[in-house]
DNA sequence: GTTTGTGAAGGATTTCACAGCA
DNA sequence: TGCTGTGAAATCCTTCACAAAC
């Protein structure tokens, strides 16, 4: 029943604190009802596509093994989504979840590290169809600025604070190896970057107002094995 | 505060029920706390490396901006590893939560998907010094099938559950299109595997006592944008 | 009849705070 | 003195159960 995706490193506690939403969005909603709310989105999307106008709690309950309870309550904490008696209209919930999200938009992103994986990441096609743009590489190594890698032009780190403004980068990815990854997160966040998704192996430090995610299958393949009973 | 690696998807209550543990290990312990072990035995070996020989929690906490009281309350449900007054042994504690994690063997493990993503992962680097050796690859399609990628000869899906037992693999990891993995899934899970690590964007169906977790960025990303302000 | 939205109840997890030991 | 281990308290999160709406 735990569905939960996979490592965040966040500076915040579990219950956003209340920082005030212009936008009359609620202030108070634990961080794992937002962890969620991209499952929401995602198995919407799934159920749109397969010709579904309408869906019940116990539906996508169903689907996202969870519970229906567990669903509305959720959604609850941004509006009364639903007609009693029917359910939610997948396009319309999806929309609105979109909304609430910030995925309404695109969102300008770089990376950092053009390594094996760097190359990688920005090279992975599921980015920019959700609307995640990938707008700027840069690499600390003087043989890898001046490459053009997947359509990018590799600048050096030095560069980092005037482009992430220069191109109103509001996310950095992080694929630099885990002796650098603390000193390019800071420099991020020097930035005024505050969404930052960490592949480096480490639990970095930020200031409060900042949002780390960490990528580590290792760390995932490390909580495994302890249900595996031989 | 939260640290939380990315996005787990098990079926499993929160809590870990009763599964009788013949080695004498505790057999309820929460989830959450089975996911912050593995950051414990990192943060561990990064401080031995740095020539530490005793940590207190308090330290601990400071480097994985957790509190104290949790690290010291994690760990009381394993046994008492600390000593009043002087803190943690940094080897002993990273042997001990590495034995109660399952991490002092090596773990066989399969990809199945030899698509770009696959490729990636069996040439990552940082399985094997952590003990998950890749032992087999898979794909559907016949062009593939045959190929020798990092070493492994890529074998037809067909073949899965065969040499799952011939290998003793232990440990699946589904790199395929989005389309196949519930497939491939339902597969693994025949083939007797219990620990899922699952690269496909969807949130798979597992029996009981099946653990998967995901690794999708986007999911991570998509939850971080509520938090920019603009 | 069906399903939502939601207070209230019930659990789970975190934090407190201090006894006890080195 | 310093720090662990741990019950008790506090907080957070999930589930229940039902009135209201369709």
């Amino acid at each position: 029943m735990d569905q939960r995706a996979f490592w965040t490193c966040t500076a915040r506690p579990m219950t956003t604190p209340n920082i005030s939403n212009d936008s009359g969005s609620p202030s108070n909603v634990p961080e794992v009802v937002i962890q969620r709310l991209p499952l929401y989105v995602r198995a919407l999307s799934q159920f749109s596509d397969s010709g579904n106008n309408v869906i019940s709690s116990e539906q996508l309950g169903r689907r996202l093994q969870m519970t229906p309870a567990q669903i509305r309550k959720d959604l609850s904490y941004f509006g009364r989504f639903g007609k009693q008696g029917r359910g939610y209209n997948v396009a319309s919930l999806e929309q609105r979840l979109r909304s609430i999200l910030g995925l309404d938009r695109a969102w300008n992103t770089t990376v950092i590290g053009m390594g094996r994986l760097g190359r990688a990441v920005v090279s992975y096609p599921g980015f920019a169809p959700e609307g995640f743009n990938i707008v700027a590489a840069f690499d600390a190594d003087d043989d890898i600025v001046g490459q053009t890698i997947s359509g990018l032009d590799v600048q050096s780190i030095s560069a980092l604070s005037e482009i992430v403004k220069e191109k109103d980068i509001k996310i950095g990815i992080v694929t630099v190896p885990v002796e650098h990854a603390q000193e390019v997160i800071d420099a991020l966040v020097d930035a005024g970057i505050k969404s930052i998704l960490n592949y480096a192996p480490l639990s970095p430090k930020v200031p409060d107002g900042v949002t780390v995610r960490g990528i580590d299958p290792v760390l995932s393949l490390q909580s495994m094995t302890y249900y595996i009973n031989e």
